[in-house]
RNA sequence: GGGGAGAUAGUCAAGUGGCCAACGACAACAGACUGUAAAUCUGUCCUCUUACGAGUUCCAAGGUUCGAAUCCUUGUCUCCCCA
């Protein structure tokens, strides 16, 4: 199956230039996908990105990662309502190295013709003056023209700056230097990337008249539409100390069916009989959450490691598998292992000597809930658990509840965990 | 330049002197049912609080009034129509 018969399977295309597919099949093409150095940690959002590329190196073809240390000084109006606050250079330097190792995660730098490049379009704008840039490149491209995209478009109403407008030219300039210097043909990208993309393959054709393709893929969504990757604690990253592998395991294992499908097809490396297979076997046992399994499985060892995702897994046995009984058989060390400590709390031991109020426990002691009231609401409603047994108001929390004298396990809802160490 | 409409909680959107912490819808969170799913039903949903209650809200600042999201003044911003 051909990299774009491949997209299309798995819905993944947008867009695509007349005759880049037959140039796909007809020999090793080099192509590139930018990412913006605006976060320290790229989140599952980007991912999509840069499975693209990946899919791209498998079925044959020399992929080009392009960090932007030069177009994240700028800034990419595209889908943005309004201007942007520019990042320090020392940001974007920062936040650059962490996402390129992030990405070189994902690719083969090694081998021959098609091993993978990351690159910073910083190089070769650096020694690229203003007064050169805007008669070497500016020349070949009206306002009229770049006034039409809508990425400006859109900002007409609320106003721009000029450095957002240059916007497009920068990045359009990345892909003419990576055509002429390194036999990039074709650059690939999120749908709201098309303009900026065409931009690039319009530069190329007025100062050369060399031709070059695009090819744009679905922005993820979830199955209602709204934003992907995002939960009730904000973004899922990809950088462990943000995101822990556990909650980036649980992100995936709690989609819904509709959305496992969808996005399976987006972040996995599973070709179709086996995802079609995977499909078969879900609907036969649905509960057994086949799917949900086997895409947060793939993906937590892609991103972390087999021996995250092992940990992960474990973590997931304790919290979720387990009665009370089972979890008691546990040793300390085990169970201070399976929290993080983003959902560890500690406590002073002598708050149990005389039996305490779940409410200022959950509310005050720790920060469990943002307030007592919160707590109270929630325990209200039924939706809080102490060692796996439902709370209420009444009862009292007493030395005699910790486990070895020292744990506490506390759930909100179903699926939040959370642990009280007393000291 | 002239004329008109508007700004209400995360979003949309009622409310036009006391019954307003403010109808309703969506989102979000929780419960039941399930499969850590969806759909459905239920509860919560400005903040804090020992279900009492307290505090701060309806663009901003002043004012009228016993009492204002609602009336008046000024300012800021948005939208529409005519030039």
């Amino acid at each position: 199956m051909g990299f774009v018969e491949e997209l299309r399977w798995r819905n993944l295309l947008h867009d695509i230039t007349p005759e880049t597919e037959e140039l796909l099949n007809k020999e090793m093409v080099t192509a590139y996908i930018g990412f913006d150095p605006t976060a320290d940690s790229l989140q599952v959002g980007n991912m999509s990105q840069v499975m693209t590329l990946l899919r791209f190196q498998k079925a044959g073809h020399k992929p080009i990662a392009v960090v932007g240390g030069a177009t994240g000084m700028v800034g990419d109006p595209s889908g943005k309502s309004v201007e942007r606050n520019l990042l320090t250079p020392e940001v974007v330097q920062f936040n650059l190295e962490a996402q390129k190792k992030q990405i070189a995660k994902f690719l083969d730098f090694d081998c021959g013709a098609n091993s993978a490049e990351i690159v910073n379009n910083y190089d070769w704008f650096k020694n690229f003056s203003f007064l050169e840039f805007i008669r070497d490149v500016g020349k070949h491209i009206t306002v009229n023209y770049m006034l039409a995209k809508d990425s400006v478009q859109n900002r007409l109403e609320n106003g721009m700056s000029f450095t957002e407008f240059s916007y497009q030219l920068v990045q359009g300039y990345d892909f003419y230097w990576l055509w002429k210097h390194k036999g990039v043909k074709l650059q690939m990208g999120g749908s709201d990337q098309w303009g900026n993309i065409v931009t690039g393959t319009e530069l190329i054709r007025r100062i050369e008249g060399g031709s070059a393709h695009a090819l744009t893929t679905q922005l993820v969504k979830k199955a209602d539409g709204t934003k992907f990757g995002k939960t009730e604690g904000g973004a899922i990253w990809l950088d462990p100390k943000k995101t822990s592998p556990y909650k980036f395991y649980q992100f995936w294992v709690n989609t819904s069916d509709l959305e496992a499908a969808m996005h399976i097809r987006t972040f996995s490396m599973k070709n179709k009989e086996e995802i079609e297979a995977i499909e078969k076997e879900h609907n036969e046992a649905p509960h057994l959450r086949k799917l949900q399994k086997a895409l947060a499985e793939e993906v937590t060892v892609r991103v972390h490691s087999e021996e995250a995702l092992k940990r992960a897994l474990e973590t997931t046995e304790i919290l979720f598998g387990s009665s009370f009984e089972e979890f008691k058989k546990l040793d300390g060390e085990e169970i201070e292992g399976a929290f993080d400590s983003d959902v560890t709390y500690r406590v002073s031991k002598e708050i149990f000597l005389n039996g305490t109020e779940p409410v200022g426990l959950l509310g005050a002691d720790t920060q469990i809930f943002p307030s007592k009231g919160e707590a109270r609401k929630t325990i209200q409603g039924n939706g809080v658990s102490l060692n796996k047994e439902k709370l209420n108001l009444e009862r009292k929390i007493s030395a005699d509840d910790l486990l070895y004298g020292k744990y506490l396990l506390v759930q909100k809802g179903k699926n939040k965990h959370f642990l009280i160490i007393a000291n």
